[in-house]
RNA sequence: GGGGAUGUGGUGGAACUGGUAGACACGCUUGGCUUAGAACCAAGUGCCGCAAGGCGUGGGGGUUCGACUCCCUCCAUCCCUACCA
């Protein structure tokens, strides 16, 4: 007699038995690989429904492809430095590295309880030297190969504090700690030429079988744009302000310049000047995120400088404006109201002249289409694309203007004034920087005292001070640099001798990558960026880091992203107590398809649960008849059998191609439903045994991926323990699934009045017939003449009256 | 401000290529079983309507024999916006 479904205690078991053989530790082999890598978490302290989801999805795929007969390859690790370790050191007086340990063991612990086939013989930390050790490698590598250099760049800045602020600690403009007003300054940082790529990056992204949305995200961050870099000469001086524009056609319509508050020329303006002065103070209280700056109220002030416009010698004033950013283009925008909405509501707010130069029926400003040009001297008449090559040709001849290709992408700042990060393998003899090489790393981060608050490096003379006078640098890395190559390290993070090795180049590119959507430009750019530089420098082969890409929805609360430093987590711990692992990623699978974000909801985990009882309930107490199959079979169980055969066909489908789990657990559902009582009684003749260990079978296979721990069991239980339900899938029969007879629906005026069964080998003119002496389709046509007949094969017939 | 998504019953969602809208679940209703409850089983369940039928995929418009699906437009929500990860 069968006793009642007892997740922890199967769970468990199970989870031991793929422990003592080792199970998922990955060797390279003769079989085709797959490397299938789900992001990996910042430990913050407990796993989250985000992570269910996510890993879930990983491990169904994983699962999936080794009964397939992949060698897969699934391992997990830490993006174990951040922020919010030493924002936990400082509130709880734990040290980030302890917190961060801790948050790790308890993670791994739930990860482990999920029953997740990771080969954590390869698990990595980011914030172990282990690991960083290989990044200041290759840091030093990237800066001999020019990749690496230094310049000023901005920071918010909290002046009571006296810290580097990060955009999520400016809250509303102040500091969130001290609440002081920040103010953004401006200094030395190391950066990585990320746009010496950017062109790469952009036609490489073609080929890759990525989600079309990622690939325009990160097409759109690139921003490549064909335009124009035009001079205007500064009155009553020797210099030149230079602009970028796309849209050159419009020159004739430029009635000012805006210049960035940090353009050198605003700064050297506001030492002579109280007024300007005072404005560029006031920018600096905006924080240095973009979408603040573009939030901001647009504000200008006149420099009272005035430039010649390079084709009509008038003289143009120069403002400088709030909105415009120095790290795009040149710092200085062109101003022409009339075709920019930016720049027509700068106009309107100071008064500045609006000159409509293209052609259209109506004058409703800002005109943003291309067109005829007018009020353009010579070049009246012309379309704008003509017109844009005619004058760019016309300032090139008088040396004040080019043809050019900007990018919006701009290069990588990677330092970051912070303690718990990859200390920057840099040292100084004044202020002379030099790049540690392979003997002189690791760099590791200096311990903390007990109950020493975390300060950034630069409040640590003991770390920074040499010998001879030498100082350590005293930024550490952005920790996108830490995941930006991790999923190469996995493939040797067994190994402490070399970065990368053989392994490496067997199983690299990354088949299939998981992970938020939140991640498809930063993260995956910088990935692909650092694949392509490593590849440059001889680390790594092939141009790509990752093949496939699932992108996976959001999991909400409360109508936001879910997570730790949002307070609004669920943790899955009290589920895995309640139903079983089992159940739980049933649920996270069935609730909604991998790529829609999702807004969290218990309400139903009850029917994912009652599911796998009915699992149980028919399958524990029986065993497999091993009947060979040679029946002359009933069309009822004809039936049983397509249902089986067409639900694995859906099911293989849903799995690979559509990464679409909902539905195949839907499909699995139905067929459970749709075996009769009868073939469950234990008297019924064999050929209805037959069909159902075959509906029984299919339905282990094809569930197992989702849930592990039930499946093994009742395989074992019901097949034999000689035979492994992970090195087993089932064969489609595509005899099966022909069919004599279909479903004719019957539309009259697009409306269905009537359904027939029809056998397929029914000529079109005897369907007509038939479908016309539907009663109810009688009813609607009537006297009605037929105007038209539509016929879609093996489907619906349309009638037009 | 810019970029990317999403919007379907009371709820999560399905409809894969323009061809039956609401699969599969949750919830609810009724009945069975039970001393009672839980669990389980059976039937029903988009809305209006006694019915015939009509209406119905965020709102408005369009293309088509036919639109959740394509086009235009508006609205709402979420994510990213280079120092959260």
């Amino acid at each position: 007699m069968s006793s009642n479904y007892n997740p922890q205690s199967i769970e468990k078991d199970i989870q031991d038995k793929w422990d003592k053989q080792n199970k998922y530790v990955t060797r390279v082999d003769e079989r085709k690989k797959y490397y299938c890598l789900s992001m990996f978490p910042y430990p913050s302290g407990k796993l989250h429904m985000g992570h269910v989801r996510n890993y879930t999805i990983g491990d169904v795929i994983s699962r999936y492809k080794r009964m397939r007969n992949f060698n897969v390859f699934q391992p997990m690790g830490w993006d174990a430095f951040g922020l919010p370790a030493e924002n936990a050191a400082i509130a709880n007086k734990v040290s980030p590295k302890e917190w961060t340990n801790q948050n790790i063991e308890n993670m791994k612990v739930q990860l482990q309880s999920l029953g997740f086939s990771y080969d954590w013989s390869k698990e990595l930390k980011t914030c172990e030297p282990n690991y960083y050790k290989w990044e200041q490698l290759i840091f030093k590598k990237l800066f001999d190969a020019g990749l690496v250099y230094r310049k000023k760049s901005l920071v918010n800045w909290d002046p009571v504090d006296e810290t580097v602020l990060a955009n999520e600690q400016v809250i509303d403009g102040k500091g969130w700690r001290s609440g002081a007003q920040i103010e953004i300054k401006e200094i030395d940082q190391w950066f990585i030429k990320i746009t010496k790529y950017a062109e790469e990056l952009l036609d490489s992204l073609e080929n890759l079988d990525w989600p079309e949305n990622v690939k325009r995200m990160q097409r759109n961050w690139i921003g490549k744009s064909n335009g124009a870099e035009i001079k205007y000469k500064i009155d009553n001086s020797k210099e030149f302000l230079t602009t970028f524009s796309t849209r050159p056609d419009t020159i004739f319509g430029v009635s000012f310049l805006a210049i960035s508050p940090n353009h050198p020329l605003a700064v050297n303006l506001a030492k002579s000047n109280k007024e300007i002065y005072e404005f560029l103070e006031k920018c600096k209280e905006i924080k240095a995120a973009e979408a603040d700056i573009a939030k901001a109220d647009k504000l200008g002030i006149d420099t009272n400088i005035k430039v010649i416009h390079p084709l009509t010698g008038k003289k143009i004033p120069v403002w400088i404006g709030n909105f415009v950013l120095l790290e795009y283009g040149t710092g200085v925008v062109m101003g022409v109201p009339a075709h920019d909405a930016r720049d027509h509501e700068f106009a309107t707010k100071y008064n500045l002249d609006i000159k409509q130069v293209i052609e259209t029926d109506n004058n409703d400003f800002p005109i943003l289409q291309k067109g005829k040009l007018i009020n353009s001297e010579n070049f009246n008449g012309m379309q704008s694309d003509s017109a844009s090559n005619e004058i760019v040709n016309e300032l090139t001849k008088l040396k004040l203007g080019e043809e050019l290709i900007q990018f919006r992408l701009r290069d990588w700042g990677v330092s970051r004034q912070r303690y718990w990060g990859c200390p920057i393998p840099v040292i100084y003899d004044g202020d002379v920087p030099s790049v540690l090489g392979e003997n002189d790393i690791p760099i590791e981060l200096p311990e903390l005292e007990e109950n020493e608050p975390p300060t950034p490096l630069s409040q640590n003379e003991k770390f920074l001070k040499l010998n001879k006078g030498f100082r350590r640098e005293s930024d550490t890395f952005d920790t996108f640099m830490d995941s930006s190559w991790y999923y190469a390290r996995f493939t040797s993070a067994d190994n402490e001798d070399e970065i990368f090795d053989e392994k490496t180049k067997y199983w690299l590119p990354v088949d299939l990558y998981i992970g938020g959507i939140e991640h498809a430009i930063l993260h995956l750019l910088y990935s692909r960026f650092f694949h392509k530089a490593l590849r440059d420098i001889g680390l790594v082969e092939g141009d790509e880091p990752f093949k496939r890409l699932l992108t996976q929805g959001m999991v909400l609360k409360d109508g936001a992203k879910m997570s730790k430093s949002k307070g609004n987590t669920v943790d899955p711990q009290p589920y895995i107590e309640k139903y079983g692992a089992d159940t739980v990623r049933l649920y996270m699978m069935f609730t909604s398809p991998p790529e829609q974000s999702l807004e969290w909801s218990e309400s139903s985990v009850e029917g994912s649960a009652r599911f796998l009882k009915k699992v149980w309930n028919l399958i524990s107490a029986r065993k497999y008849s091993k009947l060979d199959g040679r029946f002359d079979f009933s069309k009822e169980e004809l039936a049983l059998r397509r249902k089986s055969h067409a639900t694995l066909k859906k099911v293989e489908n849903d799995y690979e191609v559509r990464f679409s789990f909902n539905t195949a657990i839907a499909a699995i559902m139905e067929l459970l439903n749709s075996i009769p009582e009868d073939f469950k009684d234990s008297m019924a003749p064999d050929s209805k045994k037959y069909c159902l260990d075959e509906a029984i079978l299919f339905i282990l296979q094809m569930l197992s991926p989702i849930a592990p721990h039930i499946c093994e069991y009742l395989w074992s239980n019901f097949y034999g323990e000689d035979f492994d339900i992970e090195s087993s899938w089932p064969e489609v029969n595509e005899n099966l699934l022909e069919i004599e007879e279909f479903e004719l629906i019957i539309q009259v005026n697009g409306k269905v009045r009537g359904k027939l069964k029809v056998n397929k080998s029914t000529e079109q003119e005897e369907i007509e017939e038939m479908a016309l002496n539907v009663e109810n389709v009688n009813n609607f046509i009537g006297s009605s003449k037929l105007k038209k007949t539509i016929y879609v094969q093996e489907k619906l017939i349309n009638f037009v009256i």
